[in-house]
DNA sequence: TGTACATCAGTGAACGCGCGTTCACTGATGTAC
DNA sequence: TGTACATCAGTGAACGCGCGTTCACTGATGTAC
């Protein structure tokens, strides 16, 4: 434990807090984000939220740059493995976001694909973090991209990403081969380095 | 009016009701449909709601049905004005489909682009409604491309739709070239027909 | 055509419930000496 | 190290509000003769 690791009680529950609100967003949707519930998750009374929030839509900014962090590590960590095993950039990014772990695991998983048909619905504030998630998405995808690659690549390899997610998480079983046919045409038309 | 236009007091209200909530679920989301707010938009009082509907959730279902049949006239005009423009039928949707105007009409506008982020969150009759307005747009692409072009293109293209269409919406003046990104990508990838 | 009655469609008050927010209070933590 | 006190973090009851749903009632529409 170091300096910065210490943490006092305050710290610790705000935290706790804001875990459980990125996991909350992701999973019941911005409306589905209740205090009283995400105060229980965080092992509190929902009267305490305020001493943390000024209100329920700051929580939600906040609790999407969170989960943006969180998403950032995640990939990060994936990056880091498909190098190892001699994967391109972009086909690490690509084939794990259009996994069927991601598909499963909404509350975890990239929060742009869990709200995009929402944001533009949102209060200022909220809609600024949510903006924030989706410039953010854009960029890692470029990143995984040749630097030489034109602009737009990166938006429409995003867009497609995000489509597909939601497209299958609303089908479910009857998918079919809607992530496969996703991940196929993008290498293909993105990925210049044989797998 | 031949006798088929011809309807009761009840059947204008009825469907006064469901053009009302189609649009408000495409413009507020899910969950930012109130009984109240949609019968007034109707012309009529809360009251009077559940002669028409045997709840929310059905209100909900029957909406998405209706807007998709809304969806369905709007896109063949389209590709009707384009056949005569000389357009591919590919073309005519792409253009339709990624174009300010779309972005700026959601209450108008394709109902999976306006919800796909939350439907799976939804309960199983608004569920399965959501679910055939997204095998809907898949098959309508599917009509748009070649008979012999391969299963999956018509999902991938059907993805990168909604999700171009929901980050341009999210990010609103910000959104740069994403529209035209998309397009040209879509069209250059799977538009044989020279323009 | 007109009158009497039955049925239909819609009204508006009321209910229960959940939610965001407030607040007086309590128990725990930390500081002073 | 121990005691007294101040501050901090969290508790839980309460409030106001909006919403989905119910229901007794009313006025309009349609039918019978």
């Amino acid at each position: 434990m170091n300096s910065e690791s210490r943490q006092t009680r305050r710290e610790l529950s705000h935290e706790r807090i804001l875990d459980a609100a990125a996991r909350a967003v992701r999973r019941h949707g911005y409306a589905g984000v209740g205090v009283a519930e995400v105060m229980k998750e965080a092992g509190l009374t929902h009267g305490g939220f305020y001493a943390h929030f000024k209100s329920r839509d700051a929580l939600l900014a906040a609790a999407l740059d969170h989960a943006g962090a969180g998403s950032a590590k995640v990939l990060a960590r994936r990056l880091a493995l498909g190098r190892e095993a001699g994967l391109s950039p972009l086909r690490a990014l690509v084939e794990g976001y259009l996994s069927e772990a991601h598909v499963a695991a909404v509350e975890l998983g990239c929060p742009v694909a869990a709200l995009a048909s929402d944001m533009h619905r949102q209060q200022e504030a909220v809609l600024a973090a949510s903006r924030r998630r989706v410039l953010g998405l854009i960029d890692k995808v470029r990143r995984a991209l040749p630097p030489d690659a034109p602009e737009g690549h990166a938006q429409v390899i995003a867009s497609t990403l995000v489509g597909t997610l939601q497209l299958a998480r609303a089908l479910g079983d009857g998918a079919g081969g809607l992530l496969q046919a996703s991940r196929q045409a993008l290498l293909t038309q993105y990925d210049k380095v044989p797998a």
